[in-house]
DNA sequence: TGTACATCAGTGAACGCGCGTTCACTGATGTAC
DNA sequence: TGTACATCAGTGAACGCGCGTTCACTGATGTAC
């Protein structure tokens, strides 16, 4: 460790951040299955047996990085939803849903990439913390999207799906996102062009849903 | 190995399959990246060096398996599609195709839990051999699509997408039955349930994309 | 058909190496008086 | 404020173990004549 400042348990949490960044920067090329403890130790600078003085063991950590990749998201999205709550042209939010999901992945690029990585990976802990994850994320999107009036005469349950529909749709965006070519600069524009169509097709389908159903 | 029959190159053959089946089992409950050569060989119950007869590396393996899990699934699509082209009821094409998807994974449970797990995993040359398998089938979908009437007016870009969307949705389906509790009778009927709807929820946006853009 | 040689899938021993975990420890920070 | 004791984040050495890769080998199968 460096010569950190502050209080103990100050001192404590920085090299509990420096854990889970230096997870975050080796986890960008490996799974986390693979990530040996001592790897880790030494990326952090620090010695093997420091490690059990922060997390159980690998798989507690993994969970910690979940929380950590995902946690903060949940406000970005109840702001997004509340801005949607408030206007009516629905291409509108449509627009500001894959700007905010480009914008997320630019800033935050490794965790989105081990949330992609570990999501089916081979650590059920990880994986069920996760998928509890991306449930609430369900969860406040239905909320959001009650509130709307297009949504008079859905069931709550056909809510869930088309949130659940959403979400998978802007997860898959996310992946194409942390996929796409740095070489190729049209790339990223082509995905983003493509992440709108597909939100407009839902969007569509959303709408006449219940000229369908009559 | 046991006392195998037949030609040396059939005999060959049968190791390598034995490798494959091997692997699809102990990856199950694992990564890639976590399989040990040593691990595999014992499964197999051959010599660590055996291994090196059939494979270059890990690596190999991992493309290996992954044409082994999605190349035979093409014929079975094509086959659906032709069904579709067929047929005017879209949500006879709905209920087949899920049906599909549920049949295929009962079937080829390893096979599917393989390819979710490293999609998007640590190993490059296995993400990419998977991404190239995948966009076959969103070429296939979109070319399936196109025949029929209602892809009037869509471009062959809108296409490609609406065919992405289609498969993107199709293997989350697919890992949501993975995840599905066995213990819990009416998950497997719920998934399946959410799947149709979201098909229809697509379907309809399809249907009214041109009115839209009128 | 029988014989002599070539091929090559699988063997088994050997190598050096990094792994996860344990343990008694150190010494700076915190606390009670 | 000063002193004596408690706490506890991080150390460093030690352990046994399984790993990937190499190598010269064996012996059954294949081939040429």
């Amino acid at each position: 460790m460096d010569h950190n400042s502050g209080t103990r348990q100050e001192r404590k949490a920085q090299t509990r951040r420096a854990f889970l960044d230096a997870g975050l920067r080796l986890l960008e090329h490996q799974n986390l299955s693979s990530l040996g403890l001592r790897q880790l130790t030494r990326e952090v600078g620090v010695s093997p047996a420091a490690f059990y003085r922060h997390f159980p063991d690998m798989d507690g950590f993994g969970v910690a990085l979940v929380d950590e990749a995902l946690g903060s998201l949940h406000t970005t999205i109840q702001a997004v939803l509340a801005q949607s709550a408030a206007d009516t042209a629905p291409d509108a939010l449509i627009g500001r849903a894959v700007s905010l999901i480009a914008a997320y992945v630019d800033a935050h690029r490794p965790h989105v990439r081990f949330i992609a990585r570990e999501r089916h990976g081979g650590v059920r802990a990880v994986r069920e913390a996760t998928a509890a994850q991306l449930d609430r994320f369900t969860t406040e999107v239905a909320a959001g999207l009650s509130v709307q009036p297009v949504s008079s005469g859905w069931t709550g349950r056909e809510l869930a799906v088309l949130a659940g529909l959403y979400v998978d749709d802007m997860v898959a965006t996310a992946c194409a996102l942390l996929e796409a070519d740095p070489d190729d600069p049209g790339a990223r524009e082509r995905i983003l062009w493509n992440a709108r169509l597909r939100m407009r097709i839902i969007g569509l389908g959303r709408r006449h849903f219940l000229d369908d159903r009559a």
